[in-house]
DNA sequence: TCTGGGGTCCTAGGACCC
DNA sequence: TCTGGGGTCCTAGGACCC
């Protein structure tokens, strides 16, 4: 989808369409937060996915600042996947705003324009459809045809697209991994496309080293798959507007974190078996420990016990900005 | 005028066992 | 009076994605 969460806003609220809008946090630019997601008409300004609201403020001051509205995504990316299910094919759900669809035929572009057909008829939303050989090819495609495009990439074309990009590029090399690879020589795909699989394994881990390679080839042999997705965690984080500097307040707020963890849980009818609670110290220091469960429970009392045994293994107690509980479902 | 919240997966080191 | 090799599991941290 395209610009989908400031694309949902717009729809309910006609009026600012063609204005620069930011969705993030509470709506409120003034306090900790980040954008979810800006509208084309605010990336103008340098306004993007993950800056901080009180930057985006600066950079874009006369834009229209919105809440996220999780309810309202999910409800919308649910017509969205109907609309695609409706063509037949194995879907793929990939987060609110995206999936893969498995196709087989010899006009991938008429298919996409009957995606986007259905997606705009069922939602009033555009969409930008990716062609590939394999998810990888397809998911960076998307990339080339945004907004509101199709795009097809293929083996034959993939280093005439991708080649001289950096590494970053790429789906799931970010920039320290980028960095890292700099330092060895790999700057772009191409470069680490013909880089030794081996070698790379000696630098970057047994798996995550031949890895890098088939993606910067272009190569990746996983399915498409509808199967129901299974949680492994469910979390709940907050960034505390003000520091907690007293570890009462502290004790506290995991106490409350682990009640609506477990709450999640038991909605999802999952039993726990590890507790893992995450505290992020003023400035920015974050540091995480973990309880593992005598025996898998959905007792919120257990939750709750195992999250307080965790907190006790934290042995600094400086002020405090983020706090999180983290539950991992026994398998 | 800093840096959300929801997740997943991999790595490395240590404990432990035979 | 010096310390192999193979394996598993657990834990914390890092990187990445939407």
């Amino acid at each position: 989808m395209d610009q989908f969460i400031a694309a949902v806003e717009v729809l309910r609220h006609p009026e600012l369409r063609g204005r620069p809008v930011v969705v993030g946090g509470d709506g409120d630019p003034s306090k900790r937060g980040v954008v979810s997601t800006a509208s084309y008409e605010a990336r103008e300004y340098g306004v993007h996915s993950g800056l901080p609201l009180r930057t985006a403020l600066r950079r874009c001051p006369e834009a229209v600042f919105l809440p996220v509205d999780r309810e309202l995504y999910e409800s919308v990316s649910e017509q969205v996947m109907a609309a695609l299910r409706s063509l037949g094919v194995v879907v793929e759900v990939l987060g609110w705003d995206e999936a893969f669809l498995a196709v087989d035929g010899d006009d991938p572009e008429a298919t996409a324009r009957e995606i986007r057909d259905r997606v705009r008829a069922a939602t009033g939303l555009e969409c930008t459809v990716g062609i590939g050989e394999n998810k990888l090819q397809a998911k960076l495609a998307t990339g080339f045809g945004k907004p509101a495009g199709v795009f097809r990439l293929t083996g034959e074309t993939w280093f005439a697209a991708l080649g001289d990009r950096p590494t970053d590029a790429l789906w799931g090399i970010g920039a320290k991994t980028a960095k890292r690879l700099r330092g060895l020589g790999i700057a772009t795909v191409g470069d680490l496309a013909a880089a030794d699989p081996g070698a790379l394994a000696r630098e970057v881990g047994p798996m995550t080293g031949p890895w890098l390679v088939r993606l910067a080839q272009g190569r990746d042999g996983s399915p498409v798959s509808d199967a129901p997705y299974v949680p492994r965690s469910c979390g709940r984080e907050t960034t505390f507007q003000r520091d907690l500097d007293d570890w009462e307040d502290v004790r506290r707020e995991v106490v409350r974190l682990a009640r609506r963890v477990a709450e999640d849980a038991a909605l999802d009818g999952r039993d726990v078996a590890r507790v893992v609670v995450k505290v992020r110290y003023v400035p920015f220091t974050t540091r995480t420990h973990g309880r593992t469960l005598e025996a898998p429970s959905g007792e919120p009392a257990r939750i709750e016990e195992a999250a307080l045994a965790a907190l006790d293994r934290f042995t600094g107690r400086r002020p405090v900005r983020l706090l999180g509980v983290r539950a991992e479902f026994a398998r």
